[in-house]
DNA sequence: CTGAAAGCGCTTACAG
DNA sequence: CTGAAAGCGCTTACAG
């Protein structure tokens, strides 16, 4: 058995209640008792019991993560700052995998709130809304969404609630415009975007902050092709294929997601184009070995630490009662060396 | 306030201790209350309270992962995989990343276990032994080591019980075996080890094992040399420089863990040296991206699926009062392009 | 400044 | 087959 209030307060000569105050650091306890106590507590170890706590106070010290997929580098980063981040405000954190998918999300989510297993969830969301977003929101669970929007079109009560959930994501539209300005710089016009999901509102946003950039930059709308993925490797791969099937092929290629920027270049790759030479390609995400690729692959990268802090900093606001606001802290371009002067062979 | 076993009590017209015995499907109660009971609670939408539960029975139904750093990508899976495990058989995971720092390790199991967070904890260890892996021991926690074994030489009762933790980790020496054979048969003589922390277990025995399979092979022994990394991509480059400033640098180099042959890849390169021309270069640890390097990388890939599902039910096993076996999974060498003949020039 | 008491939401012997 | 009651380990108003 481990050792409990009881036992702390039985060794002090005190009660449970003196060694709970005092342990708070209650000055209705004097101040020779209050270290007495603490000193005691300490030499035998003692921990609140969580769940006792979680019963008497409603709050678990926990927050809940539900990540995409933590195979994904820039979760994996994510999830690790975040808990670092928690941590620093004693606070646990429960880690759940989505898998992309809306209905593991939303049991997740459930089971998190429902269960009072933690005070508030952070999620990545998988789709535009989901039953148990609304559902979340109609019990004003606190939520912070992060890395992607959702859709706050309806009226009702919920997703009122849920509009006032703080979003933290990066803001990628000037590291985008950087990217146009490269690509157009380089003599690119046929530009290929392997794009998110589309139903979701990261995916339409990171494409048409693009393709505004590169329109302002006077590259024909219609000279700019996308094609879906889902944030997995092989979707990039794929996506590839189906911009080089095209009649008029891309020259520059920008994968809006890191492991898609992974499979696009092996797409180009198994095509037997070469890079920068016959295509180049921009990345989202950055990892350490990116500069590793063959070639080093150019990209944007997130402020991870910065959104992690962000992230946790809202929630904990969230807990507080405060109101809490979103953060929007900038991407940033690493040229590396995926970019080069468009072929002219197969120039427009 | 969300609904209680109270609630569904009510509008059941049963008793609370009727819905928590119909919800846990005991016959006790009759098949017809079991059923409408059971309904009521999915409509309105019951959970019951983990805390009130935790306090009650005494288990949390989640356990504690500690890992040492989840941005590393073999972590990042293996967490994943051990999430999606534990959630199979309904257990929630708590993430913690020790940061290979053994007081953070500690902290987190002592938070984990003697606040009762957790009903047990699989833990990545940092070192040999700790104060807290032994406190762990000494209240009997449930703890499984995963990838690493620990230091067992005390005789106290603390390290008995720790001595009947299962450990799951990969069995790494068929796989350095035909690393031996595949590098002996280019011709490498001189041959540069990365090895992990050779204070820990896994540090040794991934060397001894590579060394033996060379000697085996007629390599003599002092042209093994070893440098010592910890895990991270930095550490990679610097033993890689160390490696390299002897008077008579190996051709080859094993790189024991997957962020430590990228950084050993980064230091051939600003060496100026030619991967596999110049010198070989073999990894720890496998990643989808890896056969995009230049060179692709051949690495020891881990069974991560099976390392996640081995721990997990040796914990469940554990949960259960069972007596829990270890397991050992191979890995697998997957063959790339980083390897090639000894060059001659350098050659002893 | 400290103690005695109630109660958070469950589960589980114990009655009936 | 179901109900009434106790108690898990805390915290917090209420006495004194």
């Amino acid at each position: 058995m481990a050792v409990r209030m009881q036992d702390v307060a039985a060794r002090a000569g005190v009660t449970a209640a003196t060694v709970s105050l005092a342990l708070s650091g209650s000055t209705r306890i004097s101040a020779a008792t209050r270290e007495r106590v603490t000193r005691i507590a300490e030499e035998m170890g003692y921990r609140p019991h969580v769940g006792a706590q979680a019963l008497r106070t409603d709050s678990t010290r926990s927050i809940g993560l539900i990540v995409s997929d933590v195979a994904n580098p820039f979760f994996a980063d994510l999830a690790g700052e975040i808990q670092r981040a928690a941590a620093r405000h004693r606070y646990s954190l429960v880690l759940c995998n989505s898998d992309e998918d809306p209905d593991r999300q939303d049991d997740y989510l459930a089971a998190l709130l429902a269960g009072r297993r933690v005070d508030g969830v952070i999620v990545v969301p998988t789709a535009a809304m989901t039953p148990g977003l609304r559902q979340a929101g109609a019990t004003r669970a606190r939520i912070v969404l992060l890395d992607r929007p959702v859709a706050l079109t309806s009226r009702d009560a919920a997703t009122k609630h849920l509009a006032q959930s703080p979003i933290v994501r990066s803001d990628a539209r000037e590291a985008l415009d950087e990217v146009a300005e490269l690509l157009t710089g380089l003599g690119h016009r046929r530009i290929g975007i392997i794009a998110p999901p589309l139903q979701t509102q990261v995916g339409q946003e990171r494409r048409d902050l693009l393709v505004d950039a590169l329109v302002r930059r006077g590259v024909p709308r219609r000279s700019i092709t996308v094609a879906e993925g889902d944030f997995r490797q092989d979707s990039g791969a794929t996506a590839t294929a189906q911009l080089l099937a095209r009649r008029q092929p891309p020259t520059a290629i920008f994968a809006a997601d890191g492991l898609m920027a992974v499979g696009a270049l092996k797409g180009l790759r198994s095509a037997g184009l070469q890079v920068p030479r016959d295509v180049s390609l921009v990345g989202f995400d950055d990892a350490p070995w990116f500069d590793l690729f063959d070639p080093p692959l150019t990209a944007i990268a997130q402020p991870i630490v910065a959104l992690a802090s962000a992230a946790v900093d809202a929630m904990l606001a969230l807990l507080a009662g405060e109101s809490a606001l979103g953060s929007q802290p900038a991407c940033q371009l690493v040229h590396r060396g995926s970019c080069g002067p468009a072929a002219t062979g197969r120039a427009a």
